[in-house]
DNA sequence: GTCTATAAAGTGATAGAC
DNA sequence: GTCTATCACTTTATAGAC
């Protein structure tokens, strides 16, 4: 029998996540009420504050849980040898990975200015370490004559956006498979780095 | 003298759009109330609604404003002859353009969700509009044989969301000029599609 | 761990005075 | 054309019962 009232703190936290997670990217952070996502959850508002101090907390929780995933799936990710192989891999793993976690993704693009000036910084400084990584690669294979780059700072932020951009119109069972659209991509970056 | 009270219907109603754009890009629109967008304005709350039914009519009226400049803009520009003049001129344009209106470009591509369904609609049409005159210019090319793209459709999303991204990180003063940029991109892009 | 009830403040929008 | 005052409602967050 279903109860009204009992103990679920290892189901209900995440379940707060998930859903929050997903009325934040459909409706925007300060368009969904503390109300909605408990609904969503099925408890009262009173109970999401047995999982976060308050609102602003519980973005800030996803958006670094986010990162922090991100980051360390890139890092165990197999990136072959040279700077053509590791632009390969960049290139597959991010449009794979964003597209596995589009909520999260268009939040992280979104929500920052929600963040306090505290919180702001930590999340934007992971960012930037992932946009370091691909700004290394292509200074590797400038450096070694494989890639052809005008401002290697520029082709990161033009290759991340182009990428990132997958997120906002890819929809599974397409005209495209993931596969597809990422060999397609791959091809126009090669091409871009002049490679 | 200031007065409190007056007529100034031709000075206010320019005025409550650039704040509220202004106020709707930098929180969100959810975020943002009626009385904040009056104290920027100079006014009490009640008197926006001279100018606007509604808050949500407030948003549609800068995002169909933004994207009917948009259009007519790229419209009236000039595009040299052939898909490869037509190419670079439509690069430098959208950079150009976009760089002028940060906000506006910010709002069109994350508040649409706050429209209602028919306004939704009509401004998501304009923008595939305006998408469909850079596949126009890459169709051309590919069939000329000036390009070489494996997908049309996939180059130009790819190509806007690399050139919209621009807005995201470009600073005034910065490293670069705006006309460095645009040289940067337009390199990167002519590469991209085998041109 | 979750509920109900509530405090204190803010919300969009309208009515009527000037 | 603008202001003041207000309605009806929602907001985040907390207190205390169970």
């Amino acid at each position: 029998m279903a109860r009204k009232t009992g103990s679920h703190s290892q189901i209900t936290g995440p379940k707060i996540r998930e859903q929050a997670l997903q009325l934040f990217a459909s409706h925007g952070f300060a368009a969904v009420s503390m109300r909605q996502i408990a609904a969503a959850v099925g408890v009262q508002a009173g109970a999401l504050y047995l999982y976060t101090p308050d609102k602003e907390a519980l973005l800030f929780d996803l958006l670094k849980t986010h990162m922090d995933e991100l980051l360390a799936a890139w890092a165990a990710e197999e990136r072959g040898a040279g700077p053509m192989a590791a632009l390969e891999a960049f290139v597959r793993f991010h449009i794979g990975f964003n597209l596995s976690r589009a909520d999260a993704v268009f939040l992280s693009y979104m929500e920052l200015r929600n963040l306090g000036p505290e919180n702001f910084a930590m999340i934007e400084g992971l960012r930037r370490a992932y946009e370091t990584e691909l700004e290394e690669i292509l200074k590797a294979g400038q450096e070694a004559g494989v890639f052809l780059i005008p401002d290697t700072k520029l082709a990161t932020m033009a290759i991340i956006a182009m990428l990132t951009g997958v997120t906002t119109w890819f929809r599974e069972g397409g005209r495209l498979s993931r596969a597809m659209v990422a060999d397609i991509y791959w091809d126009m970056v090669r091409k871009a780095v002049g490679a």
